[in-house]
DNA sequence: ATGGTTGGAATCCAA
């Protein structure tokens, strides 16, 4: 059976509803991760994602900022949340789906203007939570697991528009690159989206600063499929779909799909 | 080297 997944950094999930809606009903991905929800659990607009035929929602929130949830048309249970680096703030929540497999929500501190934790705490709280996330997955070696989101580091030098530009930039520094790597590695984890599309500039984020987002082309791919190996070896394709960051009133990140024959 | 935009809550902070 087919099984597609999205990931979607949105923004606000209650502004921007209306987005929401139009991926559900064109894409019908079977589960959509959603973070940057900027919205209490109970102020998430449930009602016409159930109409559209999404039953079940998994969430995490906070007033204002951060916010994560798993949308879903399957069933799916709740297994929980880690709060890294003790943040406090609403950043991750795990599900289990009915066949095994347990998709990991996340959105990564996104750590701040300057690339020093002497100067710039966030930067360091940044750094913090991928050491703990890194312990985790070492302590609890994950299985038949998926996890995504908003990681808000582009890893490879053809994840951004310039590398050489981009090395002294918060999400493309060597440090925040390495702490990534060691989280990956503690749990064993496949860059699916790079194993489906190995090569050439692959972006999910341009800055709402840009005069003209996609004739500059100045992005970042900050968001992120992984998945532990025994779920990589079966068949599974990828895309960005770049269109949705051209919508009406966008978010700043496009959705990343992945999907599995499980 | 600098400023550019957006969302949410409160007149500024985080991204």
């Amino acid at each position: 059976m087919p099984f597609t997944l999205a990931t979607w950094n949105i923004n606000s999930v209650r502004l921007r509803e209306p987005l929401v809606l139009k991926l559900l009903e064109e894409e019908q991905p079977d589960v959509l991760c959603l973070q940057e929800c900027k919205s209490p659990v109970d102020k998430i607009p449930v009602e016409n994602f159930r109409a559209l035929g999404y039953p079940y929602l998994v969430a995490r929130g906070q007033k204002g900022y951060n916010g994560v949830a798993v949308l879903s048309k399957i069933p799916i249970t709740d297994v929980g949340d880690m709060d890294f680096a003790g943040l406090g703030h609403a950043r991750h929540v795990a599900v289990k789906l009915e066949n095994g497999v347990t998709v990991q929500n996340f959105y990564v501190p996104a750590g701040g203007d300057v690339p020093d934790r002497e100067v710039n705490e966030k930067f360091g709280q940044k750094l913090d939570y991928l050491t703990e996330m890194r312990d985790w997955f070492h302590a609890e070696r994950p299985e038949k697991a998926i996890l995504v989101g908003d990681l808000n580091i582009a890893p490879r030098e053809d994840d951004v528009w310039n590398h050489k530009q981009l090395l002294k930039i918060v999400s493309h520094t060597p440090t925040e690159v390495d702490h990534l790597a060691q989280t990956q590695d503690a749990g064993g984890w496949v860059d699916i989206t790079r194993q489906d599309i190995p090569e050439g500039l692959l972006y999910s984020w341009w800055s709402y600063r840009a005069r003209d987002w996609s004739g500059a082309d100045k992005g970042r791919r900050l968001d992120h499929v992984w998945a532990t190996p025994d779920i990589s070896n079966a068949a599974h394709s990828s895309r960005v779909l770049r269109d949705a960051r051209g919508w009406e009133k966008p978010s700043d990140h496009a959705p990343v799909f992945a999907t599995f024959d499980l």
